[in-house]
DNA sequence: CGCCTTTAGTTTACAGTGTAAACCGCCCGG
DNA sequence: CCGGGCGGTTTACACTGTAAACTAAAGGCG
């Protein structure tokens, strides 16, 4: 029974009522981030889409599918940043400049489905997170050959450039309040308890510094030197 | 007479038969190794120790706590590591290296806690996995300083070493068959469907060398270059 | 010794999970 | 008109985490 009245919904991504795998997808992407990722439930999902657990079944061969849609989905996303080019047109550096920021963009953008994207067991061996498909990947060994690297360069600058985005980002989105577990995150009831730090002195003494936020320029400075050291592999 | 002694022992980590919380943390890493995460059960974890899924209660209040217990104990073994020094009597560097080589060590005997250790939600934001306890954080920033690091160089220092041994262990450990996923280990039924690459023809042209495993000489390099960078960041 | 409290583990119970299988109403092409 | 399938629901089941009640053995202490 559709009442009139619609609860907002919060992608309005296609545009028909009925279900469908994107909308899914999307939903499950939005829920995980609204809830967590332990909050993922099919009938709770289900719900959120005005409809039983068990019709998504027919969009979604199970649980662990549902999640790597999810993380497929967007990854894809990427494709349609307009800041993140396709090939190096504009050379090299400038592609992995803006392809990392592009996907810095998107971890902070959905920093629950993150760790999702990080630690799901990818599909292939040579695929590594958070780059994760095989579109990008051979997106990026496209344009670093193109760059005139030649195939073994390309394949160490691919595995030093997932590396360094896989670890940064994943500790800037965990640090970011990104709280992997189960629940609360309204509740004012944990004042932080505020743990004894005398045991550890150094910790204790550098506090401030420690909670500072230097992510950002940490991110820019690492990128720079990593993409310094690839051009060094270009010749090889 | 073996009943009348008593066992006045100050550590009574295992050997009794009887019950014990480290007992229960080992089965459960162990068993995590064995058959994968998410076949961690309460159940099953107390078939494996001989005893009812209740029974385990008394020693960890929950499941999550219970996977929060086996990161910690797993991450402490690194001081049972005679190769990782305590502190930098022999400079920082050697400290360095060795805690990374330990941590690699650790991850790659513990291929499936490691993603565990990687992304369970940190108890404060300022300790970074994979270091990941106020222990061995303070334990490097005091290795840093003792050695001439002042307070700044010293946290860039740690992030700069938490971020990269992240991203490079969690992606060795996932590439070497550590399957996050959920179930078979030895069901050759799945021919690995060898993906069609035709669309993909840079990772088809590169699949042989995206294929060899480099992960030890990377390391070194990379960690070589981190630490020449770290000392860079020294007078400041 | 008898009794009582504590400890260590079990039993029972329940709400919630993923998902297989059967079911049902509706639209649509013949 | 009719039958078939498409899209969704109902029912069912094995399994999960865990609260609560229970039981049996082990000291402690008069």
């Amino acid at each position: 029974m559709a009442d009139s009245l619609q609860q907002e919904n919060i992608q309005p991504d296609d545009e028909e009522h009925g279900l469908n795998r994107n909308r899914i997808l999307d939903a499950g992407a939005a829920y995980i981030e609204n809830y967590g990722l332990r909050q993922l439930t099919m009938r709770k999902l289900g719900a959120e889409l005005g409809v039983e657990a068990m019709a998504l079944y027919r969009y979604v061969p199970s649980r662990d599918d549902l999640m790597d849609g999810i993380v497929e989905r967007v990854i894809n996303d990427l494709f349609q940043d307009p800041e993140v080019p396709g090939d190096a047109a504009n050379g090299w550096q400038d592609y992995l400049i803006r392809l990392a920021h592009g996907l810095r963009r998107l971890a902070l953008t959905h920093p629950q489905v993150f760790p999702l994207i990080a630690t799901r067991p990818p599909e292939a061996p040579w695929i590594r997170p958070p780059l994760r498909s095989l579109r990008w990947t051979d997106s990026f060994l496209a344009a670093l050959t193109s760059s005139g690297f030649s195939d073994k360069p390309a394949v160490a600058a691919y595995r030093g450039f997932s590396s360094f985005l896989l670890g940064h980002l994943l500790l800037e989105v965990a640090s970011h309040g990104a709280d992997i577990g189960p629940e609360e995150s309204a509740d004012p009831s944990k004042p932080r308890s505020a743990t004894d730090l005398t045991a550890f002195p150094h910790i204790h003494r550098m506090q401030a510094q420690l909670s500072e936020d230097r992510s950002a320029e940490e991110f820019e400075e690492s990128l720079e030197v990593l993409i310094e050291r690839i051009g060094l592999l270009a010749e090889s």
